[in-house]
DNA sequence: GGTATGATGGAAAGCGGTTTCAAGAAAGCC
DNA sequence: GGCTTTCTTGAAACCGCTTTCCATCATACC
């Protein structure tokens, strides 16, 4: 067992034995110190062409990649910025989440996901998780903490938050018209020859749920059709809430034609609770719904809704956070809200 | 411009003025040196238990919280583990990652999140990318890389991979019963009168996909029912595949009362293709589906479906990890599948 | 009583970078 | 041509914590 083959020492057979390179390796390869690597690498200092052009071969060389635990102690970034989100399983965040994703990596920063689960407190602890880990800056989608712990966060570090209006030095907001879009869904309804409306609202704490039905009113207002309290029912953001909402519109025996569900899961629900109900979507009851879930297009029947573009929600979330970053002003707007008309709505379908 | 501060220049107005508590101050507070400090907070020697209080009282009053780069640098755990997940935007991942995040939460861990989108050199570049950041461990959902490069990996650190059978010191794995699970829902359907039964497959590469044809054709033997190879369409696992794969059906001409589509997005998009070529489910069309997302019982009509408990896979592969990260054995095995029985296959509702 | 034994706890050396400081070299000025 | 100014670049301090090594001190054993 002596002369084994140098070529396979047994144990080395498949680990590519990470051997870790450190900036000190390329220091002394290349024959300059290690400061003038680091210089090098973040582009700190003016360094002569012979030097850089060493350094930068040596870092081929041995595959250098500098630790990022290392880099974040001595001050430096961390290139990591924390995201949260009330709920990472939610199909809406979830296309958010990857368009940050999708915006960050190209730059080289990683995102530190946590939920919040909308509970503020749980929410206050994530901050606080993430400024514990160094993360370079924090974007919040749809924070439910006060405005005033979201600007004293952004006093310590870069951050964006969505579904508010909030600006700053270190902050951003990026906020969707919830209020056209509301109006948008009900004129289309209305458009198709409704007049009994019924509105499955969000939970009341939700800013956003309240412009939309906002939007809810002011089309109906501008139509000229009255608002009937009793055709509102609230609801919770989630399927069941939707179910409950259309089995209790049912059940109330109010005549109503159409449904103008708050966001898309409801709106699943509620088609759900119709359909149960023995009526037919779009023949006995047009419904529409809000955010176009990637879902929405294939249930049975297609749902109207209004586009609101999570993924991109997420990419402008991180393309302002990076412009943040190198000390700029973002410009990111969201896209306008667009009325996407399937045949949930269709009265030519029905 | 000699003398900048850039760090706390006037506008520290209302900032709560993070002053980084280091283990240093709570040492001097306790009258104790940093490494006894060190070793109370990781239990890593015997201390007297006066100056152990001493220092629980220091790090209360100081409120101070280690920096987990720091400990990360100094050689000990970063106390963050990287998983790598397929979509982090799909309906059933999500799930699992909430079950992560639960499991991880209560340990002090954080989830390091990335997708790989079934790219095996993506998710190469995820291992390479957690790794680099030095994470604890590492998980992943699905992984498209080969057994030999997952087993390489769990050289370097502790591993769990799910929908694979791998074992090692380092590597544990958790895998769902696909074979099982597509026995089930076939069975199912002839149960409830069913001959003529598609089938709409998963990607080829799969393992669980092909699994779960297995199932079928076990099934299909099983009750004497010759296979028929035409009535087997191949998918991607996402809604478009499975609206085309029942368009084509359709199309076919060939007769078949029932469909068993091996995930749930595939059976929503099979639900809206049968919809569209006037085919009633489960009337005229019995359907079930793979997975249970949370969003199938509220399809209309509710989907038939085999039980995978995606937030339970996330759960027990992390509490799986946080096992071999103290140097035990996991034990955690997946619940066996169950059917569930909704509107969509059920003959008493045609 | 003297030394072997073990429990405690401090000093200091890293971990792998960034950044300040200052020196040596090159360039500008009278 | 000597002296000041501007660049380039290396040495060393430092980020905050872990861990090894070693000095103490108390207890135990012959």
């Amino acid at each position: 067992m002596k002369n084994m083959t140098p070529s396979t020492p047994s144990n080395a057979s498949a680990a590519p034995e990470r051997v870790t390179v450190t900036l000190e390796m390329v220091a002394k390869r290349a024959g300059v110190s290690p400061s003038t690597v680091s210089r090098i690498l973040n582009g700190t200092a003016v360094v002569s062409q012979a030097k850089r052009q060493a350094v930068v071969d040596a870092t081929q060389e041995l595959g250098f990649v500098p630790n990022p635990l290392a880099r974040g102690l001595a001050g430096g970034k961390t290139f990591s910025i924390g995201v949260v989100t009330q709920a990472i399983d939610s199909p809406f965040y979830g296309a958010a989440l990857r368009g940050i994703e999708d915006a960050l990596d190209p730059a080289g920063y990683s995102p530190l996901f946590m939920s919040a689960h909308w509970d503020p407190a749980a929410e206050a602890r994530c901050l606080d998780v993430l400024r514990s880990r160094r993360v370079d800056g924090i974007v919040v989608l749809m924070p439910r903490l006060a405005d005033a712990a979201l600007e004293a966060c952004a006093q310590a570090l870069p951050m964006v938050v969505t579904g508010r209006d909030l600006r700053g030095p270190q902050l951003y907001s990026l906020n969707f018209d919830n209020f056209n879009g509301g109006r948008m869904a009900t004129e289309h309804l209305i458009g198709q020859g409704h007049r009994q409306i019924a509105f499955i609202a969000g939970a009341e704490e939700h800013p956003d749920a309240a412009e939309r039905m906002r939007g809810y009113r002011y089309a109906l207002a501008e139509a000229k059709i009255a608002f009937d309290p009793r055709l509102v029912v609230p609801g919770q953001y989630h399927e069941v809430s939707g179910l409950e909402a259309a089995k209790y519109l049912v059940q109330q025996g109010l005549p109503f034609s159409a449904i103008f569900a708050s966001n898309d899961q409801m709106a699943s629900g509620a088609a759900l609770g119709l359909f149960q109900s023995g009526l037919r979507v779009p023949q006995d009851v047009a419904l529409v719904g809000f955010d176009d879930l990637p879902t929405s297009m294939y249930a049975t029947p297609p749902l109207s809704t209004i586009q609101q573009p999570a993924f991109d929600l997420g990419r402008l979330a991180a393309a302002a956070m990076l412009e943040l970053l190198v000390g700029n002003t973002p410009t990111e707007q969201l896209p306008a809200p667009a009325l996407l008309v399937r045949a949930s709505s269709d009265s030519r379908r029905a």
